[in-house]
DNA sequence: CACTTGACCTGTCCGC
DNA sequence: TGCGGACAGGTCAAGT
């Protein structure tokens, strides 16, 4: 769920709030939440200040001024929020009144990051997503961050580049190519199914009958969605929230995720849900043909 | 090597 | 109502 627009919402909401400030404590109740050795955490962690963070991909990282790096992943239910310590502002029991998470530390609640101003709790259902303390430098070396894509947004990646990094996994479903960190940054199920409902590509078509044309098409559409759903907010199909404990609105504005049974906003055909690379997928069945899309 | 499937987890929803 | 099982989706390890 946490794909490139929620993580870059997560992180515009956090870098102003967090940046300057000075850890002075960490807790955490599950140990694969936060695999770092004590003596690293306090001699790396405590006591050092924020001094930027950023994303990359589906990650994001937190820089420190000890020149250790927090490298934050959400996976599937991960979410980063922030309470400030001056409840002035606030409902009820401490907390924003529309907030979708109520008081915290509450039982997802797997890592606490401490600061004089305020608290980042980590709270993550499914155990999946992960903070890690490691020296910044060293973070090109790891190799998720060697093999990683391109960011989809960034200005110097081109249509040329996209189409040859595509053709690396030519026999298999340009779904799941979109799917591939390797290939592309940062896109997960719901952006691959409606950059494909917009260039009208089935998601089971093989990378290599997918035409030069068709993948320029596909290469404007992964940026309009992700450049509308940053605007959004991100999407919140269950878990996600941003760092005040908000739900993102780009589904409001989606035409197929989770559309399953409902018509299709382009021709009115009903949409359909297949299984496609392991994932369920959304499809309009009129505008995506199944089938070499040649052209 | 290229590609696919299973494991990691918990909560929710569906059918019996 | 209770219970089992399928399903959710990001990434890596293991399998084909």
């Amino acid at each position: 769920m946490p794909e490139l627009p929620e993580v870059e919402t997560v992180k515009r909401g956090l870098a102003p709030l967090l940046v300057g400030k000075k850890i002075l404590a960490i807790d955490y109740d599950w140990p694969k939440s936060f695999p770092n050795a004590p003596s690293d955490v306090e001699q790396f962690l405590i006591g050092s200040s924020v001094v930027a963070v950023k994303r990359r991909a589906k990650v994001l990282l937190i820089s420190l001024s000890s020149k250790y790096s927090l490298i934050i992943h959400l996976r599937m239910t991960g979410q980063l929020v922030y309470r400030s310590n001056d409840n002035k502002n606030d409902f009820g029991a401490g907390h924003p009144n529309d907030s979708l998470v109520g008081d915290l530390p509450d039982k997802s609640t797997r890592v606490i990051i401490g600061f004089k101003e305020g608290t980042l709790f980590f709270n993550d259902q499914r155990k999946f997503g992960y903070i890690r303390l490691v020296p910044t430098i060293e973070i090109p070396l790891i190799d998720f961050f060697k093999k990683v894509g391109p960011e989809p947004l960034s200005a110097t990646f081109t249509k040329a580049q996209f189409r040859q990094r595509l053709n690396r996994r030519a026999n298999t479903a340009v779904k799941a190519a979109l799917l591939d960190q390797s290939v592309i940054a940062g896109i997960g199920n719901i952006y691959a199914d409606e950059s494909l409902w917009g260039a009208r590509i089935h998601p089971s078509t093989l990378v290599k009958n997918v035409s030069t044309l068709n993948m320029n098409v596909l290469f404007d559409e992964i940026r309009h969605v992700l450049t509308l759903a940053i605007e959004k907010g991100g999407s919140t199909d269950k878990n996600y929230v941003n760092h005040e404990g908000k739900r993102g609105n780009y589904l409001t504005f989606a035409r197929v995720f989770r559309k399953e049974r409902q018509p299709c906003p382009r021709c009115g055909t009903i949409i359909e849900k297949l299984r496609v690379a392991g994932r369920g997928t959304h499809i309009c069945p009129k505008c995506q043909p199944k089938k070499g899309s040649t052209r």
